[in-house]
DNA sequence: GCAATCGATAACTCGCTGGCTATTTGACAA
DNA sequence: TTGTCAAATAGCCAGCGAGTTATCGATTGC
């Protein structure tokens, strides 16, 4: 429905790109050539994959010299947590009111 | 890396489907009509979603008569819950071994 | 200055996926 | 039995997205 979920959702569904992501969380800061060694496709595949996590707010890049390193950004992932809660949230009122229901006919 | 994310991230990234899973979340069962009547594209298209879904184990259907009820199956989005606990653990315990190094660098 | 390296961009291919219409299957009503 | 309605399936098409190779820009070492 809403922006941010689409584009998050969109970054972390192809697999080649949650685990570079994955790698950054776990490993911290990596060069794109670092990165590139493990991921199984190209350089400019990894460099296209890396723009869209950081577009989506999950990675951040840090030139330094010729080399750029990039890092998870693990507070993008926040609204993925609160959307979750919220689904279920949506499904505990439900039950609440179900609950409820139930009670006030049984009074 | 592993199946249920795969699977999960893929069913959860197209914002038609998650409409449609975000609606039986907050209003519970409901027909494939019911369901087409707000989703905006053709019934066909609905259940092709609702199918993706349902292999996705994100909903359950219930024939009723004629009639096919769907309804949210929220402990599938476990796997996503502990993926991003896993991410933030990550992260931390990165920090942590950050925080001890230089502990041990101090002494 | 020159060569080499790192990373991004360009330009292209190709398979997958989401959409459609038409049709089939199955359950009920008449 | 026949007609009708709900939902799934079939078959098709268009667009997108992930991959490739080739190239460019920038930076650094010699």
């Amino acid at each position: 429905m809403s922006q941010p979920h689409e584009i998050l959702f969109r970054a972390l569904a192809d697999p080649t790109r949650r685990a570079i992501f994955e790698r950054l969380c776990r490993d911290g800061d990596q060069t794109v050539a670092a990165l590139t060694a493990r991921a199984g496709v190209s350089q400019p595949a990894v460099s296209k994959h890396l723009g869209v996590l950081k577009h989506a707010g999950l990675v951040r890049d840090r030139h330094e010299g010729r080399n750029t390193h990039y890092s998870a950004e693990l507070g993008a992932l926040a609204p993925l947590i609160d959307w979750t809660n919220q689904m279920a949230g949506f499904w505990q009122s439900r039950f609440d009111n179900l609950e409820d229901l139930l009670k006030r006919m049984d009074q």
